[in-house]
DNA sequence: TTACTTGCAAATGATTTGCTCTAAA
DNA sequence: TTTAGAGCAAATCATTTGCAAGTAA
C-alpha cells in the first residue's frame, strides 16, 4: 500500500487515523482547516480527538503527502499534495481553488542566481475575486479582504 | 507626506504609532513578527501597547504599505511592501530573505485562463536552505523544517 | 467638536503538550 | 514484546476585543 510505504520510509507507523485523514483530504476538493477535517473524520472514527488530527496532519505534511498553507490571516489549511499545483484565494470570501497550470520550475533557477539560498522548491499563490463574489458586487474589484471566511467556502 | 496621503485616502488618520511602525519596517531587512516590531517600536514609543502594534500592522496592510505573510507554521510576519518582491524561506532555520527578481506578471494571465477567478495579483515563495544552514550540515539538503525559528533569524 | 485611535486588561481560539493506555511491527 | 501513536484534558500563545480616555482633523 502506497501510504504505508511512504510513512514507513520515515519511521512512521501506519494507523487507522492516518489512513482516514488522508482519505478525507484526497476526497475533498476544498482546502479545509483542521476542524473541518476533524468533523469529517469523525464520521468514520467517532472517538478520534482533535489533537490526533493535528498530529496526523503534521505527520502527513512531514511525509510530503499533504501540504499545509495559510491564507490571509486565518488558521492553517491543508490539501492533498500528491500532484503539485498552485492556488488562487478569493480576497473577499477566502475561498481557495486549485490552479491547473504547469510548474514554473524555471523560476527556481532564476531565484537561485539572485540569492545565496539553495532553492528546493516554490509555491505560487494568486489572489483575486471568485466568480460568486464578482457577481455579488461587480464593483470594488479588490476591496478589503473579509475578516471571516464563510464556513461553506471551506 | 507620503504616508499621510496613503492613509488619508482610506479614511485612516495619521498618528505617531503608525509612522513609527512603518519606519521600523522600512528600516529593517529582516521579516519580523508583531512581537519583534513591538520591541523595536518601544524604543521610540515606550508606552505603546502590543494591541496597537497588531492594529497598526493591520491598517498598514489594508493600505497596501505592508505585506503580511506566514512561513511554515509560525506567527504572522510583516514586511515593507513599497516595492514588490518575492521571498525565500530557509526550511531549516526559518530565515526569510527577499528575492530580487522581476515580477512574473505573465503568470496571472495564464492563471486567469485556467480558473474562474478574476486575478488581481500573486505571490511567490521559494524554499530551500540558507547559506549558513548548508555550511552547518551540508547533508540532508531538504530535511524537516525546524519547529522553532531562531530569535536572531527574525 | 467629532470620530478615529490608543492603552490596558480580559477574552478568544487555534494549536500543542503531558500522561496513560492501546496497538502497530 | 517494544515503542510509537491515540485520547483526553489542561496548557500555551498569538491575536482580538471591550471600553474609557486621548487626539487628529
Amino acid at each position: 500500500m502506497e501510504l504505508r510505504e511512504q510513512l514507513g520510509e520515515r519511521g512512521y507507523r501506519m494507523t487507522k487515523p492516518r489512513q482516514a485523514i488522508l482519505d478525507v483530504l484526497r476526497a475533498t476538493c476544498c482546502h479545509p482547516d483542521a476542524n473541518w477535517v476533524y468533523d469529517e473524520v469523525r464520521k468514520t472514527i467517532p472517538h478520534i480527538s482533535l489533537a490526533t488530527v493535528y498530529r496526523t496532519l503534521d505527520v502527513l505534511a512531514q511525509a510530503g503527502l499533504v501540504r499545509q498553507f495559510h491564507c490571509h490571516g486565518g488558521q492553517a489549511r491543508y490539501d492533498d499534495a500528491s500532484q503539485p499545483h498552485y492556488h488562487v484565494v478569493c480576497q473577499r470570501c477566502g475561498q481557495v481553488a486549485d490552479v491547473p497550470m504547469p510548474s514554473q520550475a524555471a523560476l527556481e533557477a532564476e531565484a537561485a542566481r539572485s540569492t545565496s539560498y539553495a532553492i528546493a522548491g516554490h509555491h505560487i499563490e494568486f489572489y483575486g475575486l471568485c466568480q460568486a463574489c464578482r457577481e455579488r458586487d461587480p464593483a470594488s474589484p479588490a476591496g478589503r479582504p473579509e475578516q471571516e471566511i464563510a464556513r461553506e467556502s471551506l
